[in-house]
DNA sequence: CTTCAATTGTTGAATATTCAATATTTTCAA
DNA sequence: TTGAAAATATTGAATATTCAACAATTGAAG
């Protein structure tokens, strides 16, 4: 008599693929308002501590990888929503900063992401979503 | 003397796309070893069931959109690791099964996947473990 | 019945991402 | 000081994903 597998849905990795995808999607859904997507709510607001951030660290922070922040940042460098600097002592790295464009940006993004994490709030409980967070960040940090 | 917006590593949103990708990353690095990506692993875990799947009920169980699917699914019938069956009963549909050699690699994924779990008992802990997928199944649900 | 809307899956073009290769600068050992 | 290795960012080709349009079938209202 064979043992049956747990099915999929039972696994760490999927639920979190599952999670995942629908909070990204509800969140997208409300910066769609903007016109903008989830990474570039992401670098934005990296960027809005007003220090130059180079590539490689924005990279790490926003998810992404080198290639694809690359892109991403030259279609925003378009926008004129941020802007490149040579860093003046290492030269091999570039500074990203944020414009004023892009900060009034970030601002109106922050408040509509703001109120997703309230929609949560609501419906899932503040004592589970602060006991999430918690399990999260833990996991996280022993996965390192 | 304006608040401070809270960083982005405070955002549900954020830890869950930092979680999902790492721990997917690891489960990929596994799953590499019989070199299938790990999307694979989950249409041959859900068609295991030996029932006939449609293609809507797969791209929602495996978390992928339709025509990215369809083209995976593709792929995994040129290596004969599925077959698709018109359906009888509603000749608008596809249903899918896993063939024998799909099943014997999917034997292989699993028992692969299940050393990463058991991996991240270890150095995470069962307790932290289940309430974590605890509370991230509750989350799901409370997102329907 | 017949027709029109809804459901299901696929296709092709447009877009985005990734991998490998490249260019530039820095580091560091000899 | 020089030359090789490492670090950083970008590029272009290959690959994958997505969006919108399509084809086929079913459902359902008149």
């Amino acid at each position: 008599m064979a043992k049956p597998n747990s099915p999929i849905t039972e696994h760490l990795a999927y639920l979190l693929a599952q999670a995942n995808r629908e909070i990204n999607r509800q969140l997208e859904l409300r910066l769609s308002k903007e016109g903008v997507p989830v990474e570039q709510w992401r670098i934005l607001k990296v960027l809005s501590d007003g220090d130059g951030h180079s590539m490689g660290e924005l990279a790490d922070a926003v998810l992404l990888n080198h290639p694809t922040l690359t892109k991403m940042i030259d279609r925003m460098v378009s926008d004129t929503l941020v802007y490149r600097v040579q860093d003046p002592n290492d030269r091999r790295k570039v500074l990203m900063f944020i414009s004023d464009r892009g900060k009034v940006l970030c601002k109106k993004l922050n408040s509509l992401a703001v109120d997703q994490e309230e929609h949560i709030l609501e419906s899932y409980g503040d004592k589970s979503t602060s006991e999430l967070k918690r399990l999260l960040e833990s996991l996280i940090d022993s996965s390192n």
